[in-house]
DNA sequence: GATTCGATCCTAGCAGCGCTAGACATTCGA
DNA sequence: TCGAATGTCTAGCGCTGCTAGGATCGAATC
């Protein structure tokens, strides 16, 4: 059995190089420079290994997209357990948020702009994803004032959140008042 | 002088005509299924007349994009001066903009999701983009509220927008409660 | 009216894409 | 030690955006 339990884990580790290749260069050069047989090459495989893992491409930015959701997840617990009082915990929530799509483009494109074949708003969303927003929900659900559901505020402060990120990335919004901007969300949206 | 004036009305006619029917057919099936081999087939020319007219499919998206701003930027305007009163035109201005990327999901992403080569919040901004922005400032610097720029309130307001539009058509948000999130954004961001 | 010339358009092809069938080793179990 | 099963690679399919070079056609000139 020694020897199956080896293969396994090699397996499963030329599984994560595949995913953390693919999310290095995509991060370096752009989703659009990690094509099947460039990630084939970075790994020291053909291309057709890549298919004995994954689908496609598109289930291989899901799993990076699934990597960054947890990363996401547990950066914006980390800012919202170091602030104290509702207030202060959006704020560091909103700036965490915005600064990690800044730090990981290519991460956040494959959460929320690339197609990774991820079901959302369903049962069967991987649970990384639920988590993720569970994670916003419990800092954001605080402040969301009476009479209104946490989680339709969460749904809205969320979308806020993303289009700043997605427009200011995209030259959409000059970046140089992003933190002029939360501010002004905060002050609005959350109620303290 | 009237051959070439004919010529340059043909010239300016198949212009449009590509434009449109890429339009038409990313609306259909897609930008994915708009490729320049089938653009050509559809306009019933060979695919090297589409680099007469743009540099390359970047350029036709951009085209669309353009004409989608003109659209919204009117439809925004409608909207908002039927409506009477700074918070009602408020709402009315963010529904008839969610309707609008709901009900043009090729021409949207022809204009926030794509590539289209186009400079944004420069001076080189085209205009149809620039007017797009204004429409929106219009209607939405009425409720800015004291000591806080209009321009900036309005840049808030577009990416909780953006967000809503983007999460819901790809699934990250449930449409049906749509109306009560553009009730609460309203709400807390408009001071009226 | 014939001829030249320039504009216009098409055929054919390039390099690269995602993905896969089928051949080839290599390793395992009998 | 041999057959089967597993793993991997080479080669290739149909597609993409884009372009070079040749054919064709119409307008201007003699």
């Amino acid at each position: 059995m020694s020897v199956q339990e080896r293969k396994q884990r090699e397996r499963a580790d030329r599984e994560r190089l595949i995913v953390a290749t693919a999310r290095e260069l995509a991060e370096q050069q752009g989703w659009d420079a990690v094509t099947t047989r460039r990630l084939a090459e970075r790994i020291q495989y053909s291309q057709p290994v890549l298919y004995s893992h994954f689908r496609g491409k598109r289930e291989i930015i899901g799993a990076v997209a699934l990597e960054g959701a947890a990363e996401m997840a547990s950066a914006v617990r980390a800012a919202a357990s170091a602030a104290d009082g509702p207030r202060t915990r959006v704020t560091a929530l909103a700036r965490t948020y915005l600064e990690f799509a800044e730090r990981n483009p290519a991460v956040y494109d494959a959460m929320f702009q690339l197609d990774g074949g991820l079901a959302f708003a369903h049962e069967d969303t991987p649970e990384p994803l639920k988590d993720a927003f569970a994670a916003l929900l419990e800092s954001l659900g605080e402040v969301a004032g009476d009479g209104v559901h946490p989680g339709l505020f969460t749904e809205v402060f969320w979308a806020a959140l993303h289009g700043l990120a997605t427009l200011t990335r995209a030259g959409r919004l000059p970046p140089e008042e992003t933190g002029r901007r939360v501010e002004l969300l905060v002050d609005r949206l959350a109620v303290v």
